[in-house]
DNA sequence: TAAGTCACTTGTATTTTACAAGTCATAAGC
DNA sequence: GCTTATGACTTGTAAAATACAAGTGACTTA
């Protein structure tokens, strides 16, 4: 019996990609990843100021979905780093692209690294 | 004296971005505009059901960011079809790879019609 | 033994979203 | 002329998501 219902709005796949990563934190906390944030404190210490519990409910949902796996990095006490899994860094198109558009059409705003667009999610595969 | 104050939650163009479009159904009514969709009983019919004062809010605050813009459509009473402006068709590869992710890792969700991910933001200007 | 670090959790205030109902201008039918 | 219908909203209130401040627990270091 399964205890978890998606319950998505529709069957658009544009919907149901924003019931899942659609909210205020959730891709920030994935385009830390892509730099190469790991750890609690590391997502904590970006400029946006996420709120602590945010970040570990964004977190854990984002383990539940899939696009984030963790590791151990010690064992007392035990803590943990994340990591982005192939669907998480398939999410990178996504990522750009909305970079883009907000440097072309937002003035206010700072300008994408030449490495991130170029980026591919191949590139983000953590090699250990 | 500059009365709207933006206030963006850092210069990241990404985080811009979802200040911006990074709610439950701004990308939603831009999809529909996309789709051909002009009208507000249009946008109110789309399988996802939002409600209609967030409709109406939403509506109000892509016009303001110039996303979208309306025309009239008759003037007894004066109503409103609503287009998407250059700043708003730029947002088509941001729903094909949203679109594209969600069709290949959530397998509950629909498949992307081929004139959806083939189309280009010039492909839906309106020309009348 | 005391203070510090890291990764959280808990409690409550604020903001956003949801749902139901009502309004307003006008048109259409009887 | 009066009632019903239509389209595009607004208003009121409930529910949910987010924000902020503070606290907890398992250690490590001084």
């Amino acid at each position: 019996m399964n205890t978890n219902t998606p319950n998505y709005r529709s069957e658009c796949p544009l919907s149901t990609a924003l019931d899942v990563i659609g909210d205020k934190w959730s891709l920030l906390v994935v385009r830390d990843m892509c730099m190469g944030k790991a750890r609690y404190g590391d997502f904590l210490s970006s400029p946006e100021g996420i709120p602590t519990n945010i970040l570990a409910n964004r977190l854990r949902r984002l383990e539940e979905t899939g696009i984030v796996e963790k590791k151990p990095y010690q064992i007392k006490p035990l803590r943990y780093e994340y990591f982005l899994t192939t669907k998480g860094t398939d999410l990178l198109p996504v990522l750009q692209q909305l970079a883009i558009w907000a440097h072309k059409h937002v003035p206010e705003c700072g300008t994408p690294p030449d490495w991130f667009l170029d980026a591919k999610p191949d590139d983000l595969v953590k090699n250990h």
